[in-house]
DNA sequence: TATGAATGAGAATTCATTCAT
DNA sequence: AATGAATGAATTCTCATTCAT
């Protein structure tokens, strides 16, 4: 009943329905997702999903696997232009990675990832490799450096390296899953303040060092 | 044309059921678990689950309820007891909670409850109230004591208290999710010791207090 | 979990259970009502009924084939009575038929009949020959004798006894279908009263001879 | 693995399915009715059904809503056109209802509905309001106006009604219930005849007037 | 390209019936 | 005699996928 938009640009379309995929899974989950209602959302037609995605796992995977290494890029460019102490450093990027899941649309991956993705093998391992690991590593390398430069003491770097995410990641699920259910409002300030706060005393090889305001 | 065999078990069935259920929405998730699935290991036929529980919502329900409390109480139990610094206690719940979730059957219920509970709000509110609020609630209260004692840094109790659980779910997801699909095996060891370690440090009101080894 | 009443005499529990199925029966039909429905309702364990009667549809036909006869058969001890004008004895046989049916456990029956009867070809037959054809050939004997006392005009009788009790059924049908949806309840008497007062009439060999009142 | 045949009938289908579902539900009962027997009478898949109706709960009520209204407006239009003696108007209506009665397919819909509709209460209002009250209210006025000519004694025209349309309604319960297993063919026309002379005898002012023959 | 009617495998749930106690 | 836990066949309804238009 409903006319086709005159026609589309092909090129956009699979952004349009990754995107309306997105808002989807994120209410229900992968599998009471429907096809018809990314389709509905997308302002297509069920069957024009298939002429971009040969499957409902497909379009899993495209969506997980466009969603997120931009902004790891955006963080490795970041550092890699970086010179100086590596404190500083770190806070910048743990408020990227802050402010990236503060978007509502991105905030739910997170924890839609955590809940599915164990049913993609490839999506898992590519996942892992390509962001998880890279990710990772380049907080790793960040905190080599500073315990090269004496700034931090000897600890793990890959240990440190989850240590750094971990608060982040779980207040990204904590806003998506609790919060919504919750009656007060979930504040991360206050949590984000002391995470920083607290690692870089911890990580600093004189706790001293280390007594700056938190930005933000 | 049926071949019933009552084994009264009518006090015992509802345990073995749930523990039926926990491996398969462990290994499916709580939309791919069927139902005979879930009779069958419990050696039971599909019929008997809803002599039990009402539906498959229901059972991840009781599941979930039932899973975490007790594990919650012994914390409780322990930190009611305890007496002197508050440093070795957080030592000491951390380790309480990491070893739960060491055991095989629970690790993966922090991913299980991540991403699936969102679509159980009753369940979900009865989970903030009596697990998170709670357990995270016991953390802040000991952080505070340990600030009355001089022995913390002056923090927001609440903030730190996510910071103390944060890496170890996160360790516990990493188990389920990610390691299982990597070739080398994931030792959560060095990054426990990380975490004592900086935190401890990070909380301290004087960092040098706490230069002792990670107990493991 | 309940204690048995001590012992059941046995002889009773039949027509207890009988009781009850007719009141599940009523509320849901054949096939939605449930065997622990009845089995509650009569006080007794689901196992019990089948103590009694092989199966469902045993209990359903053990019903019907119980329910009515004897209420037929007193109808053909008052016709077997009778002297005189067949008239009065139609009226009298008319109020008995409408008094049974006043009673609110069995004004169910008709609707309950027409509605499952149908699956049940052995009872279908036995209803038609042993209720229903004797039933109506007891109308059509009385009508004949009617017509040969020259009391009523010539007609076919077996058609005329169909038109003596169809009213009566139907109204009784209307009753446990319609009148529970409706909100004015539904008063029979006037419906009643012009059934037998227009059919005295259509069967008088004289119809003035028949402008008694109705009795009621 | 599935074979799609769209062949776009998105107007025609639901009648279609209708169509097959009066002859299944008059075949087996509401309950006993198989979607899939439905589908496949219909030469349509299981899941072409729920395209059209969310329930087989549904289809019972579009069933019940599209099968009888159309033959009543037709016989309504026929009252309005009638003019003159209101006797042969009667006989007409009796042997249109007759008529539509006689057609194979609609004859179950008296049986299904009395056995069936309770379950409904939407639609059983439905029906009481646009069948039941309508047709018998149509009736009444009708014998209002032949009391008005004189042409009917005096009688309560809503009972009356319920007199004309009992006997053929039960001609038709007893056509799809009883003849089916009876061994002799059961006639209806003696029993239509016999109604019709009775009922206008009963009815009439003079019965003397209407010693015409039975049409049909 | 896009559509959406049609398909049918699949899963939750129900409940008559059985039988060990 | 009575019980009620256990069974599993049966049925409704869902929804990813197909394909004629």
């Amino acid at each position: 009943m409903t006319k086709a938009q005159p026609r589309r640009r092909k090129d956009t379309r699979p952004a349009e329905l990754l995107d309306a995929a997105l808002d989807v899974f994120a209410e229900k989950g992968f599998a009471a997702a429907r096809m018809d209602d990314i389709a509905a959302r997308a302002g297509a037609a069920k069957g024009t999903i298939y002429l971009y995605f040969p499957s409902k796992e497909a379009v899993f995977e495209a969506l997980v696997r466009t969603a997120i290494v931009p902004n790891l890029e955006r963080a490795e460019a970041v550092a890699d232009r970086h010179d100086g102490p590596i404190g500083p450093l770190l806070r910048q990027l743990i408020a990227m990675l802050t402010e990236t899941l503060r978007e509502q649309r991105i905030v739910v991956l997170p924890r839609l990832i955590i809940g599915e993705i164990h049913r993609f093998p490839d999506l898992t391992r590519f996942y892992k490799a390509n962001v998880l690991d890279r990710g990772l590593g380049l907080i790793a390398r960040m905190h080599r450096r500073g315990v090269d430069r004496g700034e931090f003491r000897h600890q793990d770097s890959d240990a440190v390296a989850r240590l750094v995410v971990a608060p982040i990641l779980l207040m990204a699920i904590w806003r998506t899953v609790f919060a919504p259910h919750s009656d007060e409002p979930f504040d991360p300030a206050p949590v984000l303040a002391a995470h920083i706060e607290t690692l870089l005393r911890g990580l600093a090889a004189d706790p001293r060092d280390d007594a700056q305001e938190v930005p933000k």
